[in-house]
RNA sequence: GCUGGGUUCGUAUAACGGUUAGUACUCAAGAUUCUCAAUCUUGCAAUAGGAGUUCGAUUCUCCUACCCAGUACCA
């Protein structure tokens, strides 16, 4: 029978889950759920120096936006679960919570003669290290040196008994066989063999806080949590001999999950792994969602910075996978569906920052005007602009309707106002923030010129011209529309055989602020004839005429 | 150093051992437009190097180079 699919991620909270991360946490649902398993959620906290308050809850977080959501281990508070129940049966979910269980198994591996004590003290170890070094070798324990070290294997049972019970200084070392081939298999990398005289001695219980390595930890959850397939970081690999011979320690050999290590994230330029310093310094986050560390430092996240969940996901699935063709938009449930980890690419992939952006703007010219200026709305209140639901609630707000959508003078608008800004803006912007870029002076008269553009546009000659299209605008009464406006302006020009472009781009400059932006006709349609022929007058009186 | 992993345009990637080595991002040029953006068209650009196997190698084998990871009582 087929066994059921369970796959894990199990992050040490240690600090602000990185965009690998959550790569890693993704293949992991998505071939889950593919296989209709389970995805489930382990906190490997072993390390009782490295916790990180706050560090957990982050990493829950972070999964829950970008909707890879935990069948197993995580409750739907948002918690890590801590008492078994039908759902969660291998509660706690927490490894510093399990150590009565770990604590059994590593005594079944001394009993078995696959591990013992070692009493060194971290000192004599580091003296053995810079010893070593010394004469330029490498101290390594394992089956040449143990030998020659303070442990249960050299000492005298009574001596060893005594130190067991009178010091509290003792760890247990995994007694790595002489010269077998442990031959291993990747779903990804396919056949690896490695010779255990090459592996040294590896720590399986810790004198220093009293809890498992990852090592020992991980082996006995990942057997007891009936896990199927491990898909993790590729950091892993070189201890992968390790975790073999543990499974086979404990006679766990036919219910051993198989392995796959995917690379890693590497820096956008140069060599090496992607880091926190790396988007500081290229200007991108590394992290899902923002993240202040006890010291106070901030790091961005891409929440934050206005990407979409789902333009983040999809970016980070073809981070390393394809789906085999040039496909290369896919909602959380196409991937689900196309995920396939022999797609997955075997060397590291370097990030790309444009591609992000990339992702995002075709995610946000997915959306409906709606939901953007739903969206968008938060961010012009920022800018201190009110938006009100429908007409007649702006009446009641005040506003004047001196455009068809709101009250400029008041900074009041309609709903409907913000979507009309928002649907013929859209293809400009990556991000939501974009809209305020790119359309603020829809909302609000431009607060100063560019100066670039006043020194090529704003000739003496030339604003006498624009003040005369101001004067045609004012006196428009034919049908207000975009292309109404539009034709008489360009008409009006085109009769008196002006400049257009310099016409066109000093007009620009003074309802903008910018020579370059919006359709002359976009803005004033939308600003209407009395504010333009106001900006008009401002642009005279503050820049001359 | 040792052990393991990796190597196709700048980047992400495609190519049953047989293709003019494809696609996307970026970049450049042109078209369009009052400007900018968008859009459309075109273009630039790669099999790390060397042997071998084969009628034929991006694909298989070996060597070299380079990159990455591990080498903790961290995960």
């Amino acid at each position: 029978m087929e066994r059921r699919t369970r796959v894990r991620f199990a992050p040490s909270p240690t600090g602000p889950l990185h965009m690998g991360g959550v790569r890693t946490a993704l293949y992991n649902y998505l071939y889950a759920k593919q296989k209709g398993g389970d995805f489930i959620i382990r906190i490997e906290d072993t390390d009782s120096n490295r916790f990180v308050p706050g560090a957990e809850e982050y990493i829950i977080e972070s999964l829950n936006w970008c909707g890879i959501i935990p069948d197993e281990g995580v409750d739907k508070d948002g918690k890590i679960v801590e008492t078994p129940s039908p759902r969660h049966p291998h509660a706690p979910y927490r490894q510093s919570q399990r150590k009565p269980i770990y604590r059994k198994y590593a005594e079944q591996l001394i009993a078995n003669g696959y591990a013992y004590y070692a009493f060194d003290t971290p000192e004599e170890l580091e003296k053995a290290r810079s010893e070593a070094e010394a004469s330029k070798e490498t101290f390594i324990y394992n089956q040449v040196t143990r030998m020659s070290m303070r442990n249960s294997l050299t000492l005298p049972s009574d001596e060893v008994e005594k130190l067991l019970n009178e010091t509290t200084g003792w760890t247990i070392r995994f007694k790595m066989p002489v010269d077998t081939v442990v031959k291993m298999d990747d779903l990804i990398r396919g056949h690896i063999e490695v010779n255990t005289s090459t592996l040294d001695d590896k720590v399986l219980w810790k004198r220093a806080d009293e809890l498992p390595t990852y090592h020992l930890a991980n082996i006995v959850d990942d057997h007891l949590m009936e896990i199927s397939e491990v898909i993790r970081g590729e950091e892993w690999l070189p201890s992968l001999p390790l975790h073999y011979m543990l499974y086979k320690a404990f006679g766990w050999e036919d219910t051993m999950p198989r392995f796959a290590h995917l690379s890693l994230l590497l820096k956008p330029v140069g060599n090496g792994k992607l880091s926190k310093r790396d988007g500081d310094k290229m200007g991108f986050p590394v992290f899902p969602l923002r993240w202040t560390n006890p010291e106070g430092e901030t790091s961005r996240g891409y929440r934050e910075d206005g990407y979409f969940p789902e333009a983040f996901v999809n970016m980070l699935a073809m981070l390393g996978w394809n789906p085999g063709d040039d496909r290369e938009m896919f909602t959380m449930e196409e991937l689900i569906g196309a995920f396939s980890l022999d797609k997955v690419q075997k060397a590291g992939a370097k990030f790309n920052p444009e591609k992000a952006k990339w992702y995002n703007r075709e995610y946000l010219r997915m959306k409906s005007d709606e939901e953007l200026s739903d969206l968008l709305v938060p961010v012009l209140e920022e800018h201190g602009v009110n938006i009100v639901d429908c007409p007649k609630c702006a009446l009641t707000a005040g506003a004047e309707f001196n455009v068809a959508g709101g009250d400029l003078e008041k900074r009041i608008f309609t709903k409907d106002y913000v979507q009309s800004v928002v649907a013929f803006t859209k293809e400009r912007a990556v991000f939501v923030s974009d809209f305020w870029t790119i359309a603020s002076y829809l909302f609000v008269a431009p607060g100063e010129y560019i100066q670039k553009d006043v020194d090529k546009f704003w000739k003496p000659e030339i604003v006498e011209l624009v003040m005369k299209v101001g004067d045609v605008i004012k006196g428009f009464d034919g049908e207000w529309t975009v292309e109404s406006v539009g034709t008489v302006i360009e008409e009006y020009i085109k009769a008196n055989e002006w400049p257009m472009g310099k016409v066109m781009n000093a007009l620009r400059l003074a309802l903008a602020g910018s020579a370059s932006g919006l359709g002359i006709a976009d803005i004033v349609f939308r600003i209407g004839k009395k504010e333009t022929a106001a900006r008009l007058e401002n642009a005279a009186s503050t820049l001359g005429s």
